[in-house]
DNA sequence: CAATAATGTAACTAACTAGTTAAATTAACT
DNA sequence: AGTTAATTTAACTAGTTAGTTACATTATTG
């Protein structure tokens, strides 16, 4: 079955919009004009509203969860396949910013309306943190942890930095503070990084 | 000015409904019914929606950020000034789960539509805690860090903690992980505390 | 007590919004 | 070409929603 350029069209736009604006805030009307098709084409394309926004998070979560997954099986070691978990987290958020917004809102309801596909891919991404953690574990690498809690510090934190561009560029922070110019995702996914591992290991 | 009964009424009813439901999916007629009130009434109470929301904020942002700043200014070490900086915003997040999710939704549209006085209060934090980190690298202490990462850690964390839990009780984790069983904030404060701590002192 | 101010309410309105319909256009196939 | 299937569209509908109005009730005060 190959997805047509209008259905494709629209997937795109509904991303962008759902992540703006959220499922209620989300107006069909609004989306078609904004992707240049009528109305009636969206419905030709996509069931309702509901199942869209299923399409939508479906096509956003699997690539994500897909590559985390496929970058840490690569590595052997605890450390570099917590490392790699954190860094392919964070790259694949910051391609998408649409993925963060989305699932900062849908934890904000606390994730009981998100998609049931969706809401597996985030179960695979906290499965494959618990196997790491208690690999290392195993191998007197990593000292005991609560695996939800670093999910959720990996997670909370590389959304809030993802979804924060324009808030971070509108902060009226003096130049005595110059750590806050080198804002890229890959000095941030750096830094959350060593100060998880830091905090594992057995000293 | 003495806030009516019914004013406070109908902003705890529309903290809560803004908090599940976000601000487009908060229905004014819904709220009414949940207060108790007739719907002219929250438009004689509160100029509209939007004003609503901001009377929201203000009284949810306030309490907390003030909470913070006093805890830190009763400490003198940096150390005991970003523990106890973690702790007290976590226990006050905690105290009131519609914080966490609102705010999860206003860095979800990048923090753009935020009124201003909710805004500053999130910006009165993360100068504290610019100032914790500063007096730390001064007396040698702490290295240096990015201050914006480690706010982003300490509220990306304990936001999805506290706004989790009714996702986190529908995780089906198998009892193989004991770790995840003592999910409550203070043991989440305290690791996500030292994690922080152990990762900026100097070795 | 009477008058006035403050608060509460049922019913209403105008604009908006998800979804539909029936007809038109385009692509695919014989 | 001609027929059928797939796709697109303008116009429409029924239900929803923020906000209003004119009136009723309750406090307050001189």
């Amino acid at each position: 079955m190959v997805k047509t350029n209008t259905f494709q069209k629209i997937l795109d736009g509904a991303t962008l919009l759902f992540a703006q604006h959220g499922y209620d805030g989300a107006i069909m009307d609004d989306l078609a004009e904004q992707c240049g098709v009528n109305k009636a084409s969206i419905y030709y394309h996509h069931k309702d509203k509901a199942t869209l926004y299923e399409n939508v998070l479906t096509a956003l979560f699997i690539p994500i969860a897909d590559a985390v997954v496929a970058a840490v099986e690569l590595e052997t070691d605890p450390v570099k396949k917590l490392d790699t978990h954190i860094k392919t987290f964070s790259k694949t958020s910051a391609e998408n910013p649409c993925f963060a917004s989305i699932l900062m809102r849908e934890m904000a309801s606390g994730g009981v309306n998100m998609p049931a596909r969706a809401r597996e891919q985030m179960q695979r991404i906290l499965f494959l943190l618990n196997q790491t953690l208690q690999l290392g574990q195993a191998q007197h690498i990593f000292q005991s942890a609560n695996p939800l809690i670093i999910h959720f510090m990996i997670v909370g934190t590389i959304n809030l930095f993802v979804s924060s561009t324009p808030f971070r560029q509108s902060l009226p922070i003096t130049g005595q503070c110059d750590q806050l110019q080198n804002s890229n995702i890959e000095s941030a996914a750096e830094q959350i990084s060593k100060t998880i591992i830091n905090s594992l290991l057995l000293k």
